[in-house]
DNA sequence: TTTCATGTAACTTTATATGTTACATGATGG
DNA sequence: CCATCATGTAACATATAAAGTTACATGAAA
């Protein structure tokens, strides 16, 4: 399977977007992102239907952000994303009737159990907030790159 | 992706190999896994390559177990499968440029190799013993399944 | 009513695991 | 020595899922 990018891509838009004001369009942002303009409205729409964003129609439409980013966790987005498999990893049969593969089942989910419980929880612990102070401390003295420049 | 159950698999070739004596071509492997020789000999080959299991040709031939089962962990069968990707999902860029993309890897291989980390000391603290172990208290009084049967 | 922008379905591409076929290599038994 | 058995492996086929692309419908603004 190729790596899932989707939580990492609609955080890069979040963080793009909460930079500057808005709306944006879709491709703008794609722009920003190399990519196409489909795949931001794609990652996006589960993001629009908990209501984190907002999406406008015709001239000066585009996406806003529509959430308190402090209250909005990097495991509320990737809820928002429809919780995609975490581990690229698995039983081979979910209920076998082997009792060996039982046994291995058995094993292996109380592995996999504990690290998807931890990766979780510790998305939970980190708001967009968080992570836009993060980048703020990261951009220091220099001036932020404005992903609308073409529109000029 | 599809989910990658190498790990699931080589460890229900393993627990079955652990009880009755050996050897087993791969074909009798395979049909009690309800898979293809060829794909036994595949996940087979870096155990063999790392001295867990011999294997060997012609008449009489096939796959036995050659380590201290108390000794081997699933971690180590882990890595002699290469050690392949745990996470199913990771970052759109692993060197950006983007300030912001790098903010957001920040924040995500934080969890990502907590999450990872875990995983790795969970499955080292099941040797294949325990797996054993854990097998025979599940059979009971039951017996054996001899995935052998067919050759006679 | 033209232009812009999203919404979405359908299709293509790419990556990866799994399944299959074919054949070379080497060991055993006659 | 040769037929048989079994592994080793390359090559190809299939399955699944993400990412990219095209096409077009919908609706808002100028």
């Amino acid at each position: 399977m190729k790596r899932d990018s989707r939580l990492s891509g609609v955080l890069h838009v979040l963080l793009h977007m909460a930079q500057q004001p808005g709306p944006f369009t879709s491709e703008t942002l794609a722009k920003a992102m190399d990519t196409n303009p489909v795949v931001i409205r794609r990652i996006m729409a589960g993001l629009r239907e908990i209501g984190y964003v907002r999406s406008e129609k015709g001239h000066g439409g585009g996406w806003t952000i529509a959430c308190d980013l402090s209250k909005v966790t990097l495991r509320d987005v990737y809820a928002a994303l429809g919780n995609p498999p975490l581990l690229a990893m698995g039983n081979r049969t979910e209920a076998p009737g082997c009792l060996v593969e039982q046994a291995v089942n058995a094993a292996l989910d109380q592995a996999f159990d504990d690290a998807e419980a931890l990766l979780l929880a510790r998305l939970g612990e980190v708001t967009l907030a968080m992570l836009g102070d993060d980048l703020r401390k990261r951009l220091g003295s220099r001036k932020i790159h404005d992903i609308s420049a073409h529109r000029a």
